[in-house]
DNA sequence: GGCGGTGGTTGATCCAGATCAAACTCCCGA
DNA sequence: TCGGGAGTTTGATCTGGATCAACCACCGCC
């Protein structure tokens, strides 16, 4: 069940609730977001992001291994990241199920559910997170007016789906250790893109859940960490990784693209 | 190279010509398509499938084999299928590609674009085909315009982002039988959506074609194929298909979804 | 600090699908 | 009508990753 904490944020604006506003509230708005950067606001004009924090009424908090929707759940909002870490799924009635992603903060979870109104999928948090609830039409709403919004959320959309067709190429093409070596410098990108170190980082997802996303089974993943190790391409200890040679990674992959 | 031949249809919207509207050109528009039960105006109401009239100038004719766009052109339209049937592919510089996709008539190509200004994947034509060529920026400002457009448009991103982790669950978690099964139930499924037979139809495309797209080798297709056939389930000769025991393939699949 | 459970590693064996190879069919153009 | 080539089928063999199995390491909880 979803078991998340809701949190009305910027409650003057929320209609039902009238509390005064106050620092902490101005703080969670997007135009002071400090992950203004990498989330829905990239690009947008300072009054733009503005008009940006009607849209924001609530957060939630989600506890690590609970869900935030589930696939059949009625769709209403999506989801912007503030804190944390999830994984996507999709399953089959017959037990079988498929990462379809990892998301980390500033990146949008819940598109799947605009076009029957359902989710389509399973978010559940890897650790104790905190999202962004954004109403969906009022998200509509919005870039019905601001050209630069519409045009934003459509790239995040766009960008979703080049992502996905990168996956299928990575999943209907690539050799395991392939797979594993760009699962690694994808993070590794994207870490660095929110200011980490992109060498030495923390896995939040088990091995059973990078193979689910890799289409490999968990042995498999822990054997190829332990190739690159004796090669000296990456060093592991449990969730603990430090790349050691990235171009090494990168001709691990055979030039084979990386958008995952 | 891109041989596709630009037909200006509607040209008295156009405003570079001035010819004078004919029937033949009314024909073409959308509030008149004959696919407009599949393509954009999808549930739009007649006057709101009017104004999208004003968004496809012209059309394109592309022949057997050549690209209606490749990977790295620049992106300025969308392109909704008005005959035939595509391939797209995403490609790496090594050589290997992978088919991501499959379009026919009424379906939308392009959108993988918007995230870049770069489209980022091929579209091959699988047989000599005709496209609307609607022009992007055009669509976002009718979009911010009609309210039902813009949630349409939404629902056609959302719905190939759900297409794309029905693949991925294919590609991640089934097997070879249950791919090619789930394959052609949703050949059969779109056929039938467009009034053709559910259980007879012509392969536009060939075994190693559908074998990227499966994550499979051509013999493993053709093999499944004999398979199927040796069981009843199918008949095969060459190109022509016909299903025989639509609920047999189903039990093949393993009740694994079928989003693909 | 001990203990149980979850998650991870490593080894042995197996098998689905890849690879290699040959022949066959259909279509198309000279 | 006769090649010729692209696409397909089928057989034989190989192999990467799955499966089965045992053990280990860490972490949270009593």
């Amino acid at each position: 069940m979803l078991a998340a904490q809701v949190i009305p944020i910027r409650p003057e604006r929320a209609p039902p609730m009238n509390a005064p506003l106050t620092l902490a509230h101005v703080k969670i708005a997007c135009s002071t977001c400090n992950l203004r950067e990498l989330c829905l606001p990239v690009g947008l004009k300072k009054d733009e992001i503005e008009s940006l924090d009607d849209l924001v009424y609530t957060r939630k908090k989600i506890k690590r291994g609970d869900s935030l929707f589930r696939s059949g759940d009625e769709f209403a909002s999506l989801y912007a990241i503030r804190s944390g870490f999830f994984k996507t799924r999709v399953a089959t009635e017959d037990g079988r199920d498929q990462v379809t992603g990892f998301q980390m903060a500033g990146e949008l979870m819940g598109i799947d559910g605009i076009v029957s109104d359902k989710h389509g999928c399973d978010a559940v948090a890897l650790e104790d997170s905190e999202v962004c609830v954004i109403p969906y039409s009022k998200l509509e709403e919005l870039s019905r007016r601001y050209e630069v919004l519409q045009h934003h959320f459509h790239k995040v959309m766009s960008r979703e789906i080049v992502r996905d067709h990168g996956v299928m190429l990575l999943l209907g093409s690539m050799r395991a250790e392939e797979r594993l070596a760009s699962f690694l410098l994808n993070l590794s990108q994207r870490f660095t893109a929110r200011g980490y170190s992109s060498s030495d980082f923390l896995l939040r997802m088990t091995r059973e859940e990078i193979g689910s996303f890799l289409g490999l089974k968990l042995e498999t993943v822990s054997r190829a960490f332990s190739r690159f190790q004796e090669e000296g391409l990456i060093s592991v200890q449990q969730k603990h990784i430090r790349i050691a040679d990235i171009p090494g990674l990168k001709k691990i992959m055979g030039r084979a693209g990386g958008a995952c």
